[in-house]
DNA sequence: CCCGTCACG
DNA sequence: ACGTACGTGACGGGA
């Protein structure tokens, strides 16, 4: 008969790993009552992965009682150099018990004593009383407990993998020594994590192989006289106390005066009615989704039941049923990468609630005539889907025109919460409470084990789930947006924006490959120059890229003066490095450094993306991730191509138009971002200078440095001026605008004080809008775009003034993107009316390009500004430049 | 996969 | 006393 089986976790040791596994992301782990999280998700799914399938007959989580032990006692520096546990962490002890106890097991510390002698006795207590012991740990010497009836379970770098220990594997890693020998190496190599200091100069490898020849540090030491004269044998004769004292350390205790027994150890299984308010308190959608799965659901909530799903797979007998859809369709397509301008259509399911949903894998229904083809392109028929810029941009290369679109989910959500921005259909439905469809990863994988079932049954009815989500999804969300006033940005902004992105991006950019190549290997010979130059300077070969090397070579092999520290070492950013100019080899490398960057990112990285079939590159513009409503740009991103160092200027040269004889255009806001500034804080100063269309940042200089009208303005004092007014919109610090401008920080909040006095309702809008995102806990664009800045109120100092300058920057930088979204939509549509060939191709925040037949160009220099500053209506005016050339780089 | 760096508005 | 300008994406290096 198989043996009881006993497992014991040490708490401590896994909420510091699960705490330290998502650090990174410690902040986007807090619950809306602002308590963190991030740990507590690990130990979950560590109870989830490996407690709750193993049914133990008995569990145990031990911890640490506090700060002082019988081992401090022995050793006051144990543990000494340990930095506080951080607060985050802190605060998610006294929740991770209680998640403890709903999984039903008991928690149990000591005073004066560590988890580890905690488990250590109940082991020993367990496998004399013929248990099959497991340990689950992050702690390595653990492993010293390791008998026939006694398994660790070391977690790996995650917190999910885990490494099983029986005696036979800590032999293998410790060379042949047995699980009670562990102490022994301990004992010589010290701990610089627990702070006990063992003997210096030997570290695990020599620990070992000391251990194998002589078994214990006792015998060690009985013989270390034989030993012949080295620095080792010194060493260890001087340092005799501390490795029998950190022998001691090592050794986890089995003798600990416990007050429990195995008898109140009891597993009781998980108490699953009593996790869901304990997981809707935290925040845990994933777990919630399970629980209700499962059919444990809130007490208070609705019933939650999974609805029929009518689905059928396509085929030539059933398409003719496809006529009796009227109305309404929803609509998705699978494909098999992200890119949708290569990707390929592997599945697709069209239906309704109603009459059910049809899926097929068989792209000919899409490429010839078909019910399905026609049901998409029928303009009357309403269409629901999610992305409906990838879906149309997608389905156009399989020649199907999809008009009639009304409702696109994701965008939709992306409005209503900027957070909710996954590409994931079934992750999105669960932002909205909704849980009868399960994310592409549950049913697909992810990683090297992704893979689209080659199982009709499990394909089809995943793909029918997601369209009959996005139908049931529609009324509450549409709801919603119409709730939060952005029913119009929705309709009259973004929808209609997604075709026009759309057509921008099947259009594309043409890139004369061939002049990027002349670039590239101008460049390689110049590079490798430089490269040769620098190993000279540094009197060896390296590798200039690797940070870490370079930091070697200047900072300690040369010498020079650190200046700047990372988290990592040296800091040897450009900040840093036109510091050091006077010394050549710094010179060369910033050289190198810029070359190498237009080389790699631009010139390979653009020749890599270009299309064979048309020779240009096909952006797509990401339009539901920003948290401000400005759009991105990938693959490439065409929004950061080089314009302000010639060198890197020149690839806009590689920009061309697609056809002979015509230009490139562009049109830029001037000042946008100010102008919208003096639109929304109301200030008459600013706005006073606008509409007399002035230099506005002399205007600002003259104002805060008391410049009288008669007097010109210098160069320098505009440039500082005009460091303000970013300032201002980034949400200004005195210590930022110093650093920008060079100045002290006394010297620059002076600044800031005459700023605000001056432009007075400057300074009553940003505390207005401050106060109201404490309020609402958002802010809004002028088209009501909104963003939630949930540490508005946050005690911690950095991460509160954080939300207050997102507070005042998100309504000019979302306004601005607003203004640009509508110009764009009424440009599409004027360059249809007025009957032009030109092209807008590119948007790159305030600006505009467009490719241009010759006979266009005057038509376009008045049409494009026209359109573009009555895009709306502010009580400044909006100015607008105009640019042409035979290249991008000419357009300037 | 994260970090440092650097390109843009 | 805190540490600090807003919003992005791509690259190479190195765990």
């Amino acid at each position: 008969m198989a043996k009881p089986t006993l497992l014991l976790i040490d708490g401590n040791s896994l909420a510091f790993r699960s705490f330290y596994a998502l650090i990174n992301q410690v902040d986007r782990f807090v619950s809306h009552e602002g308590l963190h999280t991030n740990a507590l998700v690990g130990f979950n799914n560590l109870l989830d992965g490996i407690v709750d399938p193993f049914k133990p007959d008995k569990a145990l989580v031990a911890w640490d009682a506090g700060k002082t032990t019988f081992r401090t006692n022995s050793f006051g520096d144990y543990k000494g150099n340990r930095d506080k546990t951080p607060q985050e962490l802190v605060e998610q002890f006294e929740p991770m018990k209680k998640m403890v106890e709903l999984h039903g097991i008991k928690n149990y510390q000591l005073v004066d004593y560590e988890a580890d002698d905690i488990i250590g006795t109940i082991a020993a207590a367990g496998d004399a009383a013929g248990y099959a012991v497991t340990i689950v740990t992050g702690d390595r010497d653990m492993r010293q407990l390791v008998t026939d009836n006694i398994t660790v379970w070391l977690t790996k770098k995650g917190i999910t993998e885990i490494d099983k220990y029986m005696p036979a594997q800590v032999a293998e890693v410790y060379g042949g020594l047995t699980p009670a020998q562990v102490v022994e190496v301990k004992g010589l190599q010290g701990d610089p994590s627990d702070n006990y200091p063992g003997v210096p100069g030997i570290g695990e490898k020599t620990a070992i192989k000391l251990i194998q020849e002589y078994h214990s540090i006792p015998t060690l030491y009985e013989h270390v006289d034989e030993m012949k004269a080295s620095k080792r044998k010194e060493n260890l004769i001087t340092y005799r106390d501390d490795a029998f004292l950190s022998r001691e350390l090592a050794r986890i205790r089995t003798d600990a005066p416990l007050e429990i027994n195995l008898d109140d150890l009891d597993y009781q299984g998980i108490h699953y009615q009593a996790l869901i308010p304990f997981y809707q308190q935290l925040d845990f959608k994933q777990q919630l989704v399970k629980l209700a799965n499962m059919g444990y659901v809130a007490a208070d909530a609705k019933p939650v039941t999974q609805q029929p799903l009518k689905w059928v797979t396509l085929d030539f007998e059933n398409e003719a049923e496809l006529n009796r859809i009227e109305d309404v369709l929803d609509v998705y397509v699978e494909l098999d990468g992200e890119n949708y301008h290569r990707a390929n259509i592997v599945g697709f399911v069209v239906g309704n609630a109603q009459v059910g949903y049809f899926a097929s894998r068989n792209v000919d229904y899409l490429t010839q005539d078909s019910p399905v083809r026609k049901l998409l392109q029928n303009s009357v028929l309403k269409k629901r889907v999610f992305n409906a810029k990838a879906l149309t941009v997608a389905l156009a290369r399989y020649g199907v025109q999809l008009t009639g679109v009304t409702f696109d989910l994701l965008l939709v959500s992306y409005l209503l919460n900027v957070n909710d921005n996954s590409n994931d259909l079934g992750q999105v439905a669960h932002e909205h409470q909704y849980f009868d469809v399960a994310t592409d990863e549950e049913v697909y994988g992810k990683g090297a084990k992704f893979q689209i079932p080659a199982d009709d049954q499990v394909f089809f009815e995943h793909l029918g789930r997601k369209a009959q989500t996005i139908g049931q999804l529609e009324p509450a969300l549409m709801q919603q947006l119409t709730d939060q006033q952005q029913a119009r940005l929705y309709t009259e902004i973004e929808l209609p924006l997604t075709f026009v992105l759309a057509d921008m991006e099947m259009q594309g950019i043409t890139v004369n490959a061939d002049h990027l190549l002349a670039m590239q290997s101008k460049f390689s010979e110049r590079l490798s120059e430089l490269q040769q130059k620098i190993y000279q300077q540094a009197g060896h070969e390296f590798n200039i890229q690797s940070t870490k090397q370079l930091g070697t070579v200047l900072f300690e092999e040369m010498g020079l003066k650190s200046l700047k520290k990372t988290k990592t070492g040296y800091s040897t950013s450009v900040e840093v490095l036109e510091q050091m100019t006077d010394v050549p080899i710094v010179e060369s490398i910033l050289q190198y450094r810029q070359l190498s960057k237009i080389q790699s990112t631009y010139v390979d990285g653009l020749l890599r993306v270009i299309h064979g079939s048309d020779s240009k590159v096909h952006t797509r513009y990401l339009q539901t991730l920003t948290q401000t409503g400005r759009l991105s740009s990938v693959d490439p991103n065409l929004q950061n191509i080089p314009v302000r160092v010639e060198e890197g200027r020149q690839i806009r040269s590689a920009f061309v138009p697609s056809h002979e004889g015509w230009s490139i255009f562009s049109a830029d806001y001037s000042q946008i971002e100010l102008r919208v500034l003096a639109h929304v804080t109301g200030d008459m100063e600013m706005q006073k200078a606008f509409l007399a269309d002035e230099d506005i940042h002399a205007s600002t200089a003259r104002r805060i440095f008391g410049i009288p009208l008669a007097d010109p303005i210098s160069p320098n004092l505009r440039r500082q001026a005009k460091a303000v007014n970013f300032g201002i919109v980034y949400g200004i610090s005195d210590f930022g605008l110093a650093k920008n401008i060079g100045t002290d920080r006394k010297t620059a909040k002076q600044i800031i004080e005459t700023y605000l006095t001056e432009y007075s309702g400057v300074k009553a809008w940003t505390q207005k809008i401050i106060e109201t995102a404490r309020e609402q806990g958002y802010v809004e664009t002028i088209a009501h775009r909104r963003r939630y800045l949930k540490d508005i109120k946050a005690k911690n100092f950095n991460l509160r003034s954080f939300a207050e300058r997102t507070a005042m920057n998100t309504p000019i930088q979302g306004s601005a993107a607003d203004i640009i979204k509508i110009a764009m939509i009424k440009m599409q549509t004027a360059l249809k009316t007025h009957g032009l060939n030109s092209k807008m191709l590119l948007q790159v925040h305030d600006e505009l390009i467009f490719e241009v037949p010759a006979e266009e160009l005057a038509t376009m220099h008045q049409l494009v500004p026209e359109i573009m500053d009555s895009a709306v209506q502010l009580d400044v005016p909006l100015k607008v430049e105009t640019h042409e050339g035979k290249t991008w780089y000419d357009a300037k």
